[in-house]
DNA sequence: CGCGGCTTTGATGTTCATCAAGTAAAGTGG
DNA sequence: CCACTTTACTTGATGAACATCAAAGCCGCG
């Protein structure tokens, strides 16, 4: 399924088009047309690799990926979590020649790959858009860093609820959901170990807090939770 | 000493430019000279604070700065440190009308601001310079989030091994240097106690990695310290 | 069916925060 | 200048939080 063009085949038609690319005028959104490919991936792909050489400007339309980090001692760490409309990859992309993470679908995803030339050509002959870029970057930064100094300040059972109140309210906007992601992933994501992200579950499913049923998890009491995600 | 003119006055001939300028032609310059506001400040100034209204381009000529952020609690945390040649605040430039640290001298210094609309403009007009700031603010961005990762794995031991060869090779460049802040703020920049922050380089210094006279450090054993600094 | 990976719970030891208490250094006011 | 207060630094003792080890159940997959 990589490289398949596009089904809406033009961009300036595109359903997802982000706001970043609302400054381009016909003849660039024409260029955008020619230089992106379209693809569709299964949970689980690679979308990119860390240490890979950049070659292109990565815009998520569908689905859910995780940002990883191989840690020196061998281990994996979860830098974050990209949803759709989001340029993955971005941090790396204007400072480094090749990616600081990899980049794996933890659900079905379809994404498009922009030429990085063609970013670049882009930036350099529309201020608007390397304006609107500057932004979405530093935006996407910004939340980055704050929640890692967020979590940095919180005990195991803070960042168990920060993470739950995330995929709620962030992610999936609802109170039930699938948890997209292992135990194990998200023991890497809020750097904790596998057994104390089950204990503190299980603690909160005990304290009537919130429901698992397999994947699905139900927050049975948005408050108490919130407590918990602030106070620790 | 705040708002005096710049002493070598003319942004063109400033020994501190910045490679992110290199690419403005003479009117943009002049701009640029007209635009900024020199300052000097002494060693515990406030340069900006949190929640206050972004008006400048905060450019670090001298001196040493933190960048601090108040926890929800009441406690401060270190996000990280400037150098000279840093453009402070930039993160939150672009992605809020507030700054999201303050930024505090901790050594006398010396910065331009530039004003914010001035530097929009720059954006706007001049596609090079544009890509200029995107790659620096990327790098900077990544660099404080790689650091913040590997924090994140590091128990107490190699956090406090790693401020140290930061010290060291980052921003001193010898092996002996003055350590510009607290105990209190060492353990504010990487999340732990002043009490262990303190019985760790009392190790150190009983391991004879270190040596402590005052506020001098001087690294004995670096290979030993770059062990701990990255096996815990 | 059996293997491997994910999940779960319990027991145990290590790491770290907290509390307490004392020393040194640095500012403050008379 | 000295008494006084305040702030930074330092060490020890204690308990809480967390990682590690161990073992068993679960589920998907060849």
């Amino acid at each position: 399924m990589i490289g398949d063009a596009c089904p809406g085949s033009k961009c300036a038609d595109c359903g997802f088009r982000s706001a970043v690319f609302a400054s381009l005028n016909t003849g660039q959104l024409e260029m955008l047309t020619n230089g992106k490919t379209f693809n569709a991936v299964k949970k689980g792909a690679t979308i990119c690799k860390q240490g890979d050489e950049i070659k292109a400007f990565i815009f998520l339309r569908v689905g859910l990926a995780k940002l990883v980090r191989n840690t020196p001692d061998g281990r994996e760490q979860i830098v974050g979590i990209a949803t759709p409309n989001d340029f993955v990859g971005l941090l790396s992309l204007f400072s480094s020649k090749i990616y600081q993470y990899s980049i794996i679908a933890i659900e079905d995803s379809e994404y498009c790959s922009v030429d990085y030339s063609m970013v670049m050509d882009l930036i350099r002959g529309n201020g608007i858009f390397a304006q609107s870029l500057l932004e979405k970057i530093s935006h996407v930064s910004d939340i980055l860093i704050n929640t890692r100094l967020d979590l940095d300040l919180r005990q195991l059972r803070g960042r168990v609820a920060f993470i739950i109140c995330y995929f709620a309210t962030e992610v999936y906007g609802t109170t039930k959901f699938n948890l997209p992601i292992s135990r194990k992933e998200i023991a890497e994501l809020i750097d904790m170990r596998v057994e104390n992200v089950v204990r503190i579950l299980s603690e909160l499913r005990r304290d009537n807090i919130i429901r698992i049923e397999g994947t699905t998890i139900e927050i049975l009491d948005p408050e108490k939770l919130k407590w918990i995600k602030v106070h620790g």
